[in-house]
DNA sequence: ACCATTCAAACAATCGATTGCTTTATAGAA
DNA sequence: TTCTATAAAGCAATCGATTGTTTGAATGGT
């Protein structure tokens, strides 16, 4: 299989009798090339079947179309949306994404880093493992001007853009919710207390409790070290069997809500009437499932969509790599049934469908 | 802030005296490089902190090691998964993945195509946009031996590598387990019929009736644009005013399947009783949603993983790009409780929750 | 008609690594 | 000891575009 020939600048300024740099420049639109020329070099680009070798532009340039994205893993419902808004956006700037995942694991993160530094990536947009406590494997980016945007799980001391939502806000906000419903032994699945949304809801959701002058109960807040389902099924079970057991429960995600509404039905516990429950999300399921998930909505999209443009405008302003700006989004408390106690406010059926 | 100076295979050979040639060579193992030279040269390369410009490498070796990979939206649970699973393999073989969506547009997949020829990837993963019927856009790579593997959504008359599914195995099983649970009126919910994992699911469902001498009725077969929830209730509601209404339901996806169910439920339809419903997919709301959802498991994790290594093997093989081979994985029928009729087998609360 | 501007396009160096070919050094054979 | 085979390392071209600096031509003012 013989590969076809590449149509170069150079074969165009054979064709076309221009020097390279002309060619160059006309297909760059460059305001030194005369309208006329500009017209004809494109169009015979065009019909030659010319594509730019943008690893030549690269290299040359040391400026890359290309963002890279570390997460934990893009498969979940938050994570996967959220990319999906980077990488329309990311395109719409005509930028390329390179995504890797750390699997929740450090290692991986420095090797990723790793990969991406190699590749010469002309941003980065990173949410960090649960693992990850130092952040040492960032600074090759920042020696280099090269911007990063830390976005959802972002470190303390590190200095750069941030996309974040207000998780304090959100916690205190969703506990709030419970407690405004009648709980008053309200328990909570808090994840790892190193990682900020973490930290940041369960300090919401401390200070919602003592706002309310409810005294708090550690037996009720349970750490989670991956927020699955099937952790959230196995401390509601713990939950039930305690002496003081919960009329309400605030969930920092949606799968473990999820797994503790399953065992409550299953141990015929009564949602929301014995147990109202709230998450944290939004998932597809919170909706589905039976009672309908009450939940914090994050914009997970929109996130996404906000973190390439911090890295757009960084090249812009090149205010250099000591910047620190952080974007804080809003959040919003969805209330279905699983929380909904006072018969009064009931959402009708459709909007639990829908 | 000025950037820190890069360390290239220059500044080594300088450092160590030896010429840039044999400091690549060393680099990359090669054997005609003495073994105390290579030891010597890659200590040092660490110590200054020297990192490869897989740019320049690319450039001039005219081989990129990373690989793009177009879907229709990157955040739903099977593509999410199996773009996992592509990031995970490939990463393995010290590849970089790009991803580009095409929101279901042809439009956008032509542009993206684009895109990724020009940023020289080193092959292709692609799943077809609904939209999509022309497969001229991919032509460019094949010229250029780039292997392109399409994944679930393949086309017909493109030459290349395939990983799928036995859509039509699924889709006969599926059925037939409908009718095996004492179904008659066996209703189908399908996706555009030129997609092929559609079209086949749909081929699957009318051989099943017909093996079974089950009269095919037109008005039980409904084409659904996108197959949402939306579009799954809202062709549910119209399936109930049909005089003849059914007793059984496969709908080519869950999204659908689910947004059925929950009209049945709202209309007081008994499931499975007076309405067996299968999906297809397993998402994660296919367990969370009452009744649980049947369905037919994908296994997208593992289509990814294979889609990779097709593309490694290619290069290894260099069989030129005429090749044109099928991988075509298993699927698996999970039965839960909106289809299963007879109580003697019914399925244990636990691993309906689990 | 002459010099100063402005505009268009060309020249040539450069980005960092790869690689076919050549040279040099070393060892073994005759 | 001389010649050849082999291993180790160097030379220099190359990948395709970008870009600071020059050159050349055209325009305009007086």
């Amino acid at each position: 299989m013989k590969r076809k020939k590449e149509v170069t600048i150079y074969d165009l300024a054979k064709e076309l009798n221009y020097s390279p740099s002309t060619i160059s420049r006309a297909l760059n639109n460059h305001k030194s090339i005369g309208k006329k020329t500009i017209k004809e070099i494109q169009k015979v680009a065009n019909e030659l079947g010319y594509r730019p070798n943008s690893v030549a532009a690269s290299l040359r340039s040391n400026k890359s179309k290309t963002i890279g994205i570390m997460v934990a893993r893009i498969n979940s419902p938050f994570m996967s949306t959220l990319i999906s808004g980077v990488e329309d956006a990311a395109k719409k700037a005509g930028y390329n994404v390179i995504i890797s995942q750390s699997n929740e694991l450090y290692d991986n993160e420095v090797t990723n880093a790793k990969a991406l530094y190699d590749s010469r990536i002309g941003g980065l947009i990173v949410s960090l493992a649960m693992e990850t406590t130092s952040t040492d494997h960032f600074r090759q980016f920042q020696e280099k001007d090269i911007p990063i945007v830390f976005v959802d799980r972002v470190p303390k001391d590190f200095n750069s853009y941030r996309v974040i939502i207000d998780n304090y806000a959100a916690g205190f906000r969703a506990t709030k919710h419970l407690i405004d419903q009648g709980c008053t032994k309200i328990a909570h699945f808090a994840g790892s207390q190193h990682v900020n949304v973490y930290n940041m809801r369960k300090k919401g959701y401390l200070d919602a409790l003592e706002e309310s002058n409810i005294k708090i109960d550690p037996e009720l807040v349970i750490n989670l070290p991956t927020m699955s389902l099937e952790e959230g099924t196995e401390a509601m079970r713990k939950l039930l069997k305690i002496d003081n057991s919960p009329d309400g429960l605030f969930s920092a995600n949606d799968a473990a809500a999820v797994g503790a509404i399953l065992v409550a039905k299953e141990e015929g516990v009564k949602i929301p009437e014995e147990l109202a429950v709230i998450g944290f999300n939004d998932d597809p399921v919170a909706s589905i499932v039976e009672p309908s998930l009450s939940t914090v909505s994050h914009p997970a999209r929109k996130m996404g969509e906000l973190s390439i443009q911090r890295i757009l405008d960084h090249s812009k302003t090149s205010l250099g790599s000591s910047v620190s700006e952080i974007t804080m989004l809003d959040t919003e408390v969805i209330i279905r049934n699983s929380s909904l106690k006072k018969t009064n406010e009931s959402i009708p059926v459709k909007k639990a469908i829908v």
